[in-house]
DNA sequence: TGTACATCAGTGAACGCGCGTTCACTGATGTAC
DNA sequence: TGTACATCAGTGAACGCGCGTTCACTGATGTAC
């Protein structure tokens, strides 16, 4: 991706994201699993063999569709996750904005966090950008610790054994100076944020919490409780 | 489903069942969104049009493996949740059973708790077999308030409003005299322990909490506190 | 218990469709001198 | 700045494949009397 000198270079890349782009909205018709090249090709005008000067197969399609939507929504956190505000709030304002790109981008949510695409091996590029939600909660976390807004949880059991050697890991590569509990607590949190998404999603709410936004605000609510967030006099 | 009376019918029977069973061969292979017909007739050394003698189209084959899935699973998490033990260690072992089903038959989990499998639309007889596995949950909670073994939860927040409500008839509907904060806390961790197995099985806890056991037994026990289980002595 | 008829299971051919990928090609764009 | 050559984008035909579903059929199983 370096700068585009020639004309040939700019309408490479232009073709290029509106090959994405028609992919995407193919997506939202057919789901990943039936995502074809010739349909792709159809709604851009052009010969499905063109695609091949573009891209090398359907599968390396799939994994630049499958980037793109890890860092849209990575992207989106990160900016949720700026804003001048206290931990809490900003714990609150992420969660928020995950589910709002999840319901205003469902079948790519469905791509990234949906059962894995039969015969798809997903390559290791993905890895990087899978983690940049993981990353803006646990930023969260470290700078309420930081800031001396972290509860303690002194009444919680601590991770210990495998699981605490492997918190010990994540501490040491993503997350200096916040405490085994605290993080082990954040990456539960994550698992809830992402089933609760993921069952209102999928029609798995129907029925009870349903329309799921009240079950939504109270439960990163809760969730902030349960990571430590302390709740700041206003 | 009446008692099959005549050799036809106890062959028919029979037959469902084997077609059923190598379509969920085929799921482990091809996935739900690439499961055949043709596949599973080739695999049952039938012609394929003889399939239809058996389910009038693939969409009602899927709608007959999606439901075996929810009433295997249900029946799993039901049997779990009659052991004869204390509310908590049931809890412990409803959530411990659920994700030995899920990591012994991935495809049919992701089948009912991935995501949807495009252009088909559940119909209504899913419903009932879904609600299995929350209503044992639920009833793990019922029985412990009832044994007065359940936290009253007095430092949590109560939900108000719409969820209030949302809440209020799923007591009504299911959960009689369980109290609104243990019933929306117990709503709360069902999506958490699904969003912990997808995470698990969709490969995203992959270089974090992996192996995911130790991770998966530390979060139930703090889910277990979470809805108010209380640690009774031993 | 035996016969005549109705029901059902499974066959094999066919319809019409879409798919990913390859390949030789034409014409336009870019580069070196 | 102009020309000769190399690079690239897009075409169109083709290969070989699999799919769901329909339909007229044959032969076996079941039912009524």
């Amino acid at each position: 991706m370096n700068a585009p000198r020639t004309a040939r270079d700019r309408a490479r890349a232009e073709l290029t994201q509106e090959i994405k782009d028609a992919a995407r909205r193919e997506l939202a018709t057919e789901g990943a699993a039936r995502l074809s090249l010739r349909a792709v090709s159809r709604e851009l005008g052009m010969v499905s063999s063109a695609l091949y000067r573009y891209f090398p197969s359907r599968d390396d399609l799939l994994t630049a569709l499958i980037i793109d939507a890890y860092d849209a929504l990575g992207a989106a956190a990160e900016k949720a996750g700026q804003q001048k505000q206290e931990p809490r709030a900003r714990w609150q304002a992420v969660c928020r904005e995950i589910r709002a790109w999840a319901l205003a981008h469902p079948h790519e949510y469905a791509l990234i966090y949906g059962s894995p695409v039969a015969g798809y091996r997903a390559p290791q590029t993905t890895v990087q950008p899978a983690s940049r939600v993981p990353l803006v909660l646990i930023g969260v976390i470290r700078q309420a610790h930081e800031a001396g807004l972290l509860d303690p949880l002194d009444d919680v059991p601590a991770p210990s054994g495998v699981l605490l050697d492997q918190i010990a890991q994540v501490t040491a590569a993503v997350a200096p100076g916040v405490p085994p509990k605290a993080l082990t607590r954040t990456i539960i949190a994550w698992t809830q944020l992402f089933g609760m998404i993921s069952f209102e999603l999928f029609g798995q709410l129907v029925g009870s919490v349903d329309p799921s936004e009240p079950f939504f605000e109270h439960t990163t609510d809760q969730m902030a409780d349960f990571v430590g967030l302390r709740r700041t006099v206003s």
